[in-house]
DNA sequence: ATGGCTACTCCTAGTAGA
């Protein structure tokens, strides 16, 4: 089973780009961050006639999270309890072939010190402890999305220009690895420890061309999940070609 | 090297992203 995560940073604009991914990537569901649309304006009769069953939520202009599948998506949720920015579309729950499937749009943070940094702390405290009320690690549960978190010097490809800096802050890395210690592992870290894999390159300074780039995009899987991991590649092929998003998929092969 | 894109919007210039 394939299941990938993509910020797609607006799927109005890129949705014949999408609709080639799909053909070509063939996953069982995708899940998608910065939809940037409506319920009501989402592309969903060019998804469903692909065969996607599409669960949506989003909001006008930012944010939007959404999930498609080969296959029924039950108990669905949005938000989470607890939530400090309520209003805003970040987090959509599903249950497809019996994994809980999450995906999660975390807020950016802008920069560290200011107060949307502060939110950014709260958020990833108040999401692990809705994790806690909910669910258990024990459950088949897989948690994707654009975290927006550098969780190690690895994953940065300057270590040294960003350390401290936003994505990559200490406070930052000590809420994801918060967690990890929850008992979830990190799907690409069950596979390899080598860096130099990203996941999203800044559209400025030709930064996909010279590889700098960060890795902000997790699939954060339950031991009963992790024991199926097989694969978990970025498809760096996704962030070439005419108008890509800034980020790049993760795709995640489970046995 | 703090800029330099890109996408959004009843403000096509200002905001947000990362």
């Amino acid at each position: 089973m394939k299941i990938a995560t993509w910020n797609i940073n607006s799927v109005r604009a890129r949705l014949g780009f999408l609709m080639e991914w799909l053909e070509r990537q063939q996953p069982d569901l995708l899940c998608l961050q910065e939809t940037k649309v409506t319920d009501e304006d989402f592309p969903r009769l060019e998804l469903e006639a692909a065969g996607y069953r599409v669960e949506v939520f989003g909001q006008k202009s930012y944010n939007g999270v959404a999930i498609i599948a080969h296959g029924d998506l039950d108990e669905v949720s949005r938000s989470f309890s607890g939530d400090p920015l309520p209003g805003e579309a970040r987090v959509l729950g599903a249950t497809f072939a019996g994994i809980r499937v999450i995906t999660v749009y975390v807020p950016n943070g802008r920069s560290v010190g200011t107060e949307t940094y502060t939110t950014k702390l709260t958020w990833l405290d108040r999401f692990r402890k809705a994790l806690d009320a909910g669910h258990s690690p024990k459950d088949p549960i897989f948690i994707c999305g654009d975290w927006n978190v550098a969780p190690e010097d690895r994953d940065v490809h300057d270590p040294k220009r960003w350390r401290g800096k936003i994505l990559c802050s200490e406070p930052e890395r000590e809420k994801f690895r918060a967690l990890e210690d929850w008992g979830l592992r990190d799907a690409v870290r069950l596979l390899t420890p080598d860096g130099g894999i990203y996941t999203w390159w800044d559209y400025r300074m030709s930064g996909f061309r010279r590889d700098w780039g960060l890795r902000i995009d997790h699939a954060l899987v339950s031991e009963p999940v992790a024991a199926g991991v097989r694969e978990a590649t970025v498809d760096r092929e996704a962030r070439g070609g005419e108008k890509p998003s800034d980020h790049a998929p993760l795709v995640v092969t489970l046995e």
